[in-house]
DNA sequence: TCTATCATGGACATCAAAGGTCTATAATGA
DNA sequence: TCATTATAGACCTTTGATGTCCATGATAGA
């Protein structure tokens, strides 16, 4: 189980705009050239960004991207959900089987989600657990607190000279 | 990004076999049987736990698999580490791009580890991280937290009839 | 010692997803 | 109108997950 390069590739290119934080768009030329990757590849992964409204996107001379919502706004969580997707990060494969049978409990009963007498495998509910602390701590990491973090360093570096 | 199968087929597996308790070993007919998948696939499953130390296992007539220590000192992250590696959950992989030397920052010199000026990038730093939080969640769960939260909701049910 | 049972390991097949390229199209400013 | 720029779809290659099959070796019991 690994992170996809294209959610690499998707929190360099948010930092990048982060950090070119001036009006103007900047292209997929510069992003890909910045990054070390095709543009061509590239965009496809900007595409994704753009429909679920993390950046916007201006076509024509002068076009390019910029952050849709400022980068204190953007969570690792929001882009790695919009490249890898929404599923769960561990589901039971084998609901009918014996062993699952055995360690189904019957879910308590959401009167909001109207769903009654639903399994819930115990290890599922393990691995959803870890899930959610995931996500609790990548919900704390945004983009400007990256761009805060570098430039921390980079004064730090000059205070050393 | 999601965990794969056979890890989901190793949990379960263990969990059967840390509830057959008694000193008899579980074959791989029963084993497949109970978890719904084929004997050729999970045998293959059953001989990476074993040659990490998770089970052991008896060739030849009543052979099969044990746990080869207490179902308590099976976490679930011993399991998914067996099964999935043990690669990072996320690596920077353009190290040599603009992009990351602006991230990068000189690493604290590590004397045990002797790598020195070792570029760590901020958004790999995040993500490491979340994979820590993840870790330490998937440390404090194991196959007998499994059996006694199925014991504990079997017997609340025997109550209610 | 023979045989049925059982795990092991390698070779192989299949399939889906990741990663990546190319081209036609549409939008836009000069 | 023309150069520029993002978009969307078709397409390709590689990789890894999933799964099967078979030869081999170990073992207990007849």
């Amino acid at each position: 189980m690994q992170f996809s390069k294209s959610t690499d590739y998707a929190l360099h290119a948010l930092v990048h705009l982060g950090n070119s934080e001036r009006c103007n768009n900047v292209g997929i030329k510069e992003l890909a050239g910045a990054l070390g990757v095709s543009e061509s590849y590239l965009s496809k992964i900007m595409s994704k960004l753009r429909q679920d409204g993390i950046v916007r996107a201006v076509t024509g001379v002068n076009g390019g991207y910029e952050l849709a919502r400022s980068a204190d706004q953007i969570t690792f969580l929001d882009v790695i959900q919009v490249i890898e997707g929404r599923q769960q990060l561990y589901e039971c494969s084998n609901t009918s089987s014996r062993q699952h049978q055995f360690l189904a409990e019957e879910a308590a009963v959401q009167p909001d989600q109207k769903r009654l007498n639903e399994n819930v495998c115990l290890i599922e509910k393990v691995m959803y657990g870890a899930e959610q602390q995931l996500y609790q701590y990548l919900r704390g990491h945004t983009i400007q607190s990256v761009l805060d973090e570098a430039f921390k360093r980079w004064t730090h570096k000059e205070d050393k000279k």
